[in-house]
DNA sequence: CCAATGACCGTAA
DNA sequence: GTTACGGCCATTG
């Protein structure tokens, strides 16, 4: 297949994010092997469509705090992590140290590039 | 092609 | 703790 555009990769790293851990967009940029990139990351997942797979609301900013400027989709966000046991505080910020998934992001992405990636 | 926009990040004061 | 700034670059107009 051809490379993966950039929107793909980041989905793929987002979907890798176990349930109850989050990321920074900086983390998935450096995932996607495209260090600095974060801001691309918050507008492909800002493209994401309700019903999608992805689970964007395990993305939040390196402040360990909820991005997301629509009231709306960040009390969406709020909720999702609350169900999967991520503590936030009155200022929706999380202790990114406790939660923090990329080196577990890290590892499958190196254990899946040592097995060959194939088609999805 | 150029300019503006944005769910960001690191550093500095 | 806060604000300000420069840098980043995919996408859109």
């Amino acid at each position: 297949m051809q490379i993966p555009s950039f929107y793909e990769q980041v989905y793929e790293v987002v979907r890798l994010i176990p349930k109850g851990r989050v990321m920074s967009y900086g983390g998935v940029a450096r995932q996607c092997g495209r260090p600095g990139r974060a801001r691309a990351v918050g507008y492909a997942l800002h493209m994401l469509q309700a019903g999608t797979r992805v689970p964007w609301w395990r993305v939040i900013n390196s402040y360990g705090r909820i991005s997301i400027p629509d009231p709306e989709a960040a009390e969406l966000q709020r909720q999702k992590l609350t169900e999967e046991g991520v503590v936030l505080d009155e200022h929706l910020r999380t202790d990114m140290r406790k939660y923090d998934a990329e080196m577990v992001v890290y590892e499958k992405l190196r254990r899946r590039r040592r097995e060959g990636v194939r088609g999805s």
